[in-house]
RNA sequence: GCGCCCGUAGCUCAGUUGGAUAGAGUACCUGGCUUCGAACCAGGUGGUCGGGAGUUCGAGUCUCUCCGGGCGCGCCA
């Protein structure tokens, strides 16, 4: 509807004469809003005000010149000058009718946009690192990326979901000495857990799980002949790589290598299920270890290498992000020949520009913010441009209590992971908090709120305003009537009170919020919104009986609440919120 | 020290990319169920938008500068 009120000011500014060759008017987009305060109509524009220089006359007097331009509609009862210029829209009331007939014919489909040929969009989030369960910091994750892509989807674009896992390096070496340790415990051995090595609980039961009988026997001596005498004072680093490497040693390579793809393995699944349960699912699971094992590190290094951007320092091979505006150049191939992670993230977004998709969007935590440059600087040097990669960093999440922050170290032991946040407040709860506040504000999650089953809780407060309207359909089965949705389509036209007319005003926004939260990165608009539209159905259901002896009114009535509950079910789904009959 | 994010009602937060008298929830106070579900509704109290300067018809929003908080500045991943 907002597209219509547009084009009628767009062709209403292309009969002035005064501005037929200004840049001012290719430059200024039509600026059509909702108004806030309904005394300013449905829609307002401020071009009066914009083009008012440029046309060489006041602005209200130039809204005044558009206004007699103007286009007739039938969807615009009055068109009215206010304040210094602005010219405001009152919608008729055949507008808002429309509106309600099409979200019935189009049911799901409406306020999905057309789909769109570009840009092709990768969104990649979570990423978690495949060394432990999923802690609460990537629920707000997994929730916002999710929600985000759905967004994306509606509002036409095209979009794959993408899991970067980061199953090579350093970390599963770790990993894997982690899960060494233990098994040596479980077969009797003493043995000093190394402060750097993962402690959680889930590394002793992938140990459990691990056949060690095709393996040497390792005592605890032979250990600890290879390793420094005494960690607490000395170096953690130093001590874990020397586990590694008398586990790589005392075991042998292969072994060794079968133990870390087993905990890599079995931690992933977990992480897959727990996802799945949180219902976020992905395109596609890339493996970082594909990238060497195909040679895409080697290829993207020679392409930066024909393009003059590396050079040796140092024993190092270097790539020359400061030409692009980075902080420092950086290591892309270190002295001891290993390839850095930064490399590989180089070749894998070029491997995403190669696979086709035009703009990347990546998902990252907030202490990722120093790294965007770099790989922009990566893209850039590569040929691509720098803002084809658009990274919305996510920030952190503090767990509350009745009101007491929540300690969410590993080592408390105290509620950190995803899965037992879903447990405690449930699916629809969680994913509903997690995108309830914009991505870059530091969210309070407040468990008893969200647990909470009273009218504190905003997703209840939605969900019942579904609930009741089925409830509603439920009430008229029992008086044997039933609803004919054409009777009220028809006569739509005697929904004559305010709330209906504002319940039909917050209906008819659906569309332009799945556009803008889409194109603003930003879930909570939907959440704002299916707030308001929660509420505008509850008034109206408090000041009015919808089940009235009148046929034609009740039809009507019946029509605007099944409009009503269509577009709760929808921006629901997209929040990932079951939407439920009954509650 | 340099860079990024943030500061709005007692608390938690919106604020449509610069618009009209700054809004919700919560807390607190008052009122509404014999009637489609009170997990609801109606009304009220509550603000120097961290401070200051600037840009312009207009600034919570843009610029500069202080104050305060978070995060980052590895040949880790």
């Amino acid at each position: 509807m907002k597209s219509s009120i547009a084009e009628l000011v767009d062709k209403a500014i292309a009969g002035l004469p005064e501005l037929a060759d200004s840049p001012e008017v290719t430059s200024t987009r039509t600026t059509v809003e909702r108004t806030r305060d309904p005394r300013h109509g449905d829609f307002s524009t401020n071009i009066a005000m914009r083009l008012a220089k440029a046309a060489g006359s006041k602005p209200r007097d130039l809204a005044g010149q558009i206004i007699a331009l103007l286009p007739t509609s039938d969807l615009v009862e009055k068109v009215e000058i206010a304040g210094p210029g602005f010219i405001n829209f009152h919608l008729s009331k055949v507008a808002l009718q429309q509106e309600v007939t099409a979200v019935l014919r189009e049911g799901s489909a409406y306020g999905r946009q057309a789909t769109r040929a570009e840009p092709r969009i990768l969104l990649e989030f979570v990423s978690a690192n495949p060394t432990g369960p999923l802690h609460v910091g990537h629920g707000r994750h997994a929730a916002f990326g999710a929600t985000l892509g759905n967004l994306l989807q509606a509002a036409g674009f095209f979009v794959e979901r993408e899991y970067y896992v980061n199953d090579e390096g350093r970390q599963m070496d770790i990993l894997g000495a982690s899960v060494w340790l233990r098994m040596l415990e479980r077969d009797g051995e003493v043995v000093a857990f190394p402060k750097a090595g993962y402690r959680g609980d889930y590394i002793k039961e992938i140990a459990d799980a691990i056949d060690g009988s095709g393996m040497p026997r390792v005592e605890a001596a032979e250990l600890e002949e290879r390793l420094p005498a005494d960690e607490p004072e000395g170096d953690k680093e130093a001590y874990i790589s020397a586990v590694i490497a008398a586990a790589t040693e005392l075991l042998g390579a292969e072994r060794f290598i079968a133990i870390r793809r087993q905990a890599l393995d079995s931690i992933l699944e977990d992480i897959r299920d727990d996802l799945g349960e949180f219902g976020v699912e992905f395109d596609r699971w890339f493996s970082e270890r594909s990238l060497s094992d195909d040679r895409r590190i080697e290829e993207a290094l020679s392409v930066l290498k024909e393009r003059q951007m590396l050079y040796e320092k140092d024993g190092a091979t270097w790539f020359r992000a400061t030409d692009y505006g980075d902080e420092k150049d950086r290591v892309v191939v270190r002295e001891n020949g290993r390839t850095t992670y930064f490399a590989s993230d180089i070749a894998y977004h070029y491997d995403k520009r190669k696979r086709g998709f035009d703009h990347l969007l990546d998902i990252l935590g907030a202490d990722h913010h120093g790294y965007v440059a770099r790989v922009r600087a990566g893209l850039e040097a590569m040929g691509f441009a720098g803002d084809s990669l658009e990274v919305e960093l996510v920030q952190f999440v503090t767990l509350y209590r009745a009101g007491e922050k929540l300690a969410m170290s590993t080592r408390s032991g105290e509620f950190v992971t995803l899965r037992q946040l879903r447990d405690e407040v449930g699916r629809d709860a969680a994913r509903f908090f997690y995108v309830m506040r914009s991505h870059d504000q530091h969210l309070d999650f407040d468990l008893e709120l969200a647990k909470s089953r009273s009218n504190d809780n905003p997703v209840y407060y939605i969900q019942y305003a579904h609930a009741r309207v089925s409830s509603v359909f439920r009430q008229l089965a029992e008086k044997e009537l039933s609803w004919d949705e054409k009777a009220g389509v028809s006569h739509l036209s005697r929904l004559e009170e305010k709330h209906e007319k504002s319940l039909m005003s917050t209906v008819s926004r659906y569309p332009e919020i799945i556009e803008t939260a889409a194109a603003n990165r930003a879930p909570h608009h939907l959440v704002h919104y299916l707030r308001d539209l929660a509420n505008d159905f509850h008034t109206y259901y408090n000041a009015h009986t919808f089940i009235v002896d009148d046929e034609d009114l009740r039809n009507a009535r019946l029509a605007l609440i099944a409009a009503t509950r269509q577009v709760i079910a929808s921006g629901l789904d997209i929040l990932g919120v079951s939407a439920p009959e009954s509650m």
